[in-house]
DNA sequence: GACCCTTCGTCGGTTTTCTACATAGGGTCG
DNA sequence: CGACCCTATGTAGAAAACCGACGAAGGGTC
């Protein structure tokens, strides 16, 4: 487990969604919207992720004809990808912090002190 | 000009080198250095940025004889591009920001006030 | 001549992304 | 009741991106 999981911009999406709310279970459907992902793409980072021991799934217990809707799969992060995702996370802002930091014109931030 | 440029993991590190210095003129070797990138992965995204119109080159005037080196070639973001590199990299940053920001439990900022 | 250094790239295999499509039950409209 | 959309899951296959290895070309060193 902790294989190697490549850090890419769409897993990073998904990675940020997540640290949302690292409590929150999180479905499929509600991640591409979120994440704007298509689900082609969703998917198989959901996939490297379970792989990798970062993400969790379970099957929602619930009976789909009284639901009227498909059960749903909730994902969410084991406390080992918490911590890794916060880390991953982190060192990418980093990165772009030094980047827009350097830079007089800001775009967004009015002051940084 | 101006077409589609994915802005993946690697792109956005090499645009946040750009705009640390926007009005630095950078060279191949530099740039890896300063990204992390092989050159294997940069050149082609500097290739991409150039045909987007978001970079320029130029041959560095130099004797290559008399300088002990190779010449090199500069690259530097044109106007349009520092626009759009600017917009895209806070872009980027606002979502890892909601990600982290929304977390209690912060990893390395103790007060974002 | 053999080797390393700087500097620019390209080549080719692996990994990632994404546009379709598949599946399956439910509801709606005419 | 057939055509169509909605919620859900996911796969298939092609395009795109990534990156280690290599090549080219000159300079210097031993």
């Amino acid at each position: 487990m902790t294989n190697p999981v490549r850090v890419t911009a769409a897993v990073s999406k998904v990675l940020a969604v997540f640290l949302e709310d690292p409590e929150a279970d999180r479905y499929g459907l509600d991640l591409m919207r979120a994440s704007g992902h298509p689900s082609g793409t969703l998917y198989p980072i959901l996939l490297r992720l379970q792989r990798a021991g970062w993400v969790d799934a379970i099957w929602e217990d619930v009976d789909p004809v009284a639901a009227g809707r498909p059960a749903r799969r909730y994902y969410r992060l084991t406390p080992d990808g918490l911590v890794t995702a916060r880390l991953e996370i982190a060192a990418l802002r980093q990165q772009l912090d030094r980047a827009s930091g350097a830079d007089k014109a800001g775009v967004t931030e009015p002051r940084p002190a």
